[in-house]
RNA sequence: GGCAACGUAGCUCAGUGGUUAGAGCGGGCGCUUCAUAAGCGCUAGGUCACAGGUUCGAAUCCUGUCGUUGCCA
């Protein structure tokens, strides 16, 4: 019975290029999400876009001596280019900047403004008088409360980290001309949150099922109590406000934003050619709504965006948020200011995308913090996926050809091993199946490396380059079970390392895609010609570690 | 300062009340040679952060301490 899942990706903030964070937070399990379904003849669409607006934008445009829509097209084809090469396979990934995006946007703005859920009232801005304008809290710098810092910015400060509100900082002055900086009351537009309290509270324990982090961490947020939030910006650079009044400013994007997986949803619609598409993912009871995020975009997919979408009404509300946990590098935080990271467009241009979705799958940080360090990239790679996986593919479809001329050996009947093998590779396909179906992407890595192993030993047992010299018949037997298990893996692995198995898939001489075939271990067919064999994997040199290491601690230029 | 999570073998981590606590890698010993010197077996290695408590029984539940991390103020 097909299923139809909606795949929600948060969507990437265009002000730099994308890095091993973003990839085993969000990218790579909602890509693995996606095939997988895709595998089992589900209906998939998944979306996901640049997120183009915000003072962030506006000030990188502004050191580059660029305009923001320079900058943003630059990080937009980055990313782009970056799905295409580690295989990420959105149905859509657009961007904010769209007219389609503005129009949506608008619609619901008016729809929830219209119902009384967004109503005007004043908040203190900062105002730079030099420049005749309101300062966004990214404008004004001066000297952190808490750790003195002489140079934090109004929202953050870089080096304490801390979260700060303009007016905190001491001798706050404009970024921009060094002005001491005034505060006055500025008229904004607020979602009133607070409405939304008692309906989403049950919503929330309703959905049990969600992962540990994700429910206890909205479970206090709602009670704790929401306040209504400010979703209007002093800036020119965003979705205009579709209110008189409101010309000189935007739209703020954490509530723009979200709204992207509405809109990005009726472009793909557009772009097939059937404009009305989109509405089975979205107001089909059965559709089941996925959103991959980071799990510093816990409230915003929980808590703000359900209620957004029940102000709106008529439109499925989330049915899973699996958001991941953080990657650390090398034992240390990631940061992006000091270049403790590695850059995707990097990684893609030295090594191939497989390794590092085998590596960010078995060490996804689903449930806690994960680290990840080029040793055991290195290790995971040569031990793991060259030793077990590779090899085995290679040791197996090497005998097949020299032994059988390269042709898929007729078996004997089945003895108790292969009997047993059969049967396990079987049951690991119920296993990652389940595994899949319910986001826990290691264990199911878990499982079909075991499988791997487990053919190995069968081999080790039965010895076919032994066998082939004493009993031809015993040999073909073998070799056609261990083959039947690759064809296992070739399923079971696409998710993970969709690559290598589409390579696996034609030296077992399937024709076509894969994602064509079902989640089955179809039989390779006796007497079918094999192309030659070549090995799925390549091992590293041990000398990648330091070098790697090393650019990781040469500042960015 | 408040809240939350985490602290298990040299390393990365599973394991949320029940027999002698597990996996992978790394170490040691051995077997094998089809395969990218890959594979397989055996083995060593842990006071499950620490201290109390609940229980017939605790890595698992409770309290406190220390440490790490995140969120909030």
């Amino acid at each position: 019975m097909a299923e139809r899942i909606f795949i929600g990706v948060a969507w990437p903030y265009a002000n730099g290029p994308l890095h091993l964070g973003h990839v085993a937070g969000c990218y790579l399990p909602a890509d693995i999400f996606a095939r997988y379904h895709r595998l089992k003849g589900d209906q998939v669409l998944m979306v996901s876009g640049s997120d183009q607006h915000g003072t962030p934008i506006t000030l990188r445009a502004e050191q580059e001596g660029s305009s923001p829509q320079q900058v943003v097209d630059k990080y937009h084809r980055s990313f782009l280019d970056c799905w295409e090469r580690l295989g990420i396979t959105f149905d859509l990934f657009t961007t904010t900047g769209t007219e389609n995006h503005r129009q949506v946007v608008h619609d619901v703005f008016g729809k929830l403004h219209q119902q009384g859920y967004i109503y005007a009232d004043t908040m203190p801005v900062a105002y730079c008088d030099r420049c005749g304008r309101f300062l966004p809290d990214r404008y004004v710098k001066g000297e952190c409360p808490h750790c003195h810092n002489p140079d934090s910015r109004g929202d953050q400060c870089d080096r304490c980290g801390r979260t700060l509100d303009a007016r905190d900082l001491v001798g706050p002055v404009c970024r921009r001309c060094g002005e001491p900086i005034h505060i006055r009351e500025s008229e904004h537009l607020f979602l009133k949150l607070s409405h939304f309290q008692d309906k989403l509270l049950p919503w929330v324990e309703d959905h049990a099922h969600w992962r540990p982090n994700v429910l206890n961490f909205t479970r206090n947020y709602v009670r704790e109590g929401l306040r209504d939030r400010a979703i209007s910006r002093d800036i020119e650079w965003g979705v205009s406000i579709p209110l008189p009044g409101y010309e000189k400013k935007r739209v703020y994007v954490w509530f723009e934003a979200v709204i992207g997986y509405l809109s990005a949803s009726r472009e793909w619609a557009q772009r097939q050619g059937d404009a009305e598409a989109w509405r089975p993912f979205w107001q089909d009871q059965g559709t089941r709504a996925y959103y991959f995020i980071g799990k510093d975009n816990i409230p915003f997919h929980t808590i703000i965006w359900p209620a957004m979408l029940m102000g709106y009404g008529g439109l499925n509300l989330p049915y899973d948020v699996p958001a991941n946990e953080f990657l650390t590098m090398e034992g240390r935080q990631l940061s992006t200011s000091r270049n403790w990271a590695v850059w995707l467009p990097d990684y893609l241009d030295r090594y191939a995308p497989d390794p590092l979705r085998y590596y960010m799958s078995a060490a996804m940080p689903e449930s806690a913090d994960a680290d990840f360090s080029w040793g055991e990239y290195v290790r995971r790679n040569n031990d793991e996926l060259v030793a077990t996986y590779g090899n085995l593919a290679h040791r197996v479809l090497s005998m097949v050809h020299r032994n059988y001329s390269g042709r898929v050996p007729e078996p004997g009947s089945l003895g108790g091993q292969e009997n047993a093998l059969l049967e396990q590779a079987r049951s690991a396909m119920e296993a990652v199946d389940a595994n899949l179906a319910a986001c826990h992407f290691r264990e199911g890595m878990r499982v079909i490396m075991a499988l791997a192993q487990e053919a190995n030993r069968y081999l080790d047992a039965r010895a076919p380059w032994h066998e082939v010299r004493q009993d031809r018949q015993a040999a073909a037997t073998t070799l056609w079970t261990a083959l039947s298990v690759l064809s296992a893996l070739r399923v079971m692995t696409y998710p993970f390392m969709p690559f290598s198995a589409q390579r696996l898939h034609t030296m077992l001489g399937f024709d076509g895609r894969v994602e064509d075939s079902r989640w089955e271990m179809q039989r390779p067919q006796p007497g079918h010609p094999l192309p030659p064999p070549a090995p799925l994997f390549t091992k590293l040199e041990p000398t990648v570690v330091e070098e790697e290491r090393q650019r990781m601690s040469t500042p960015a230029t």
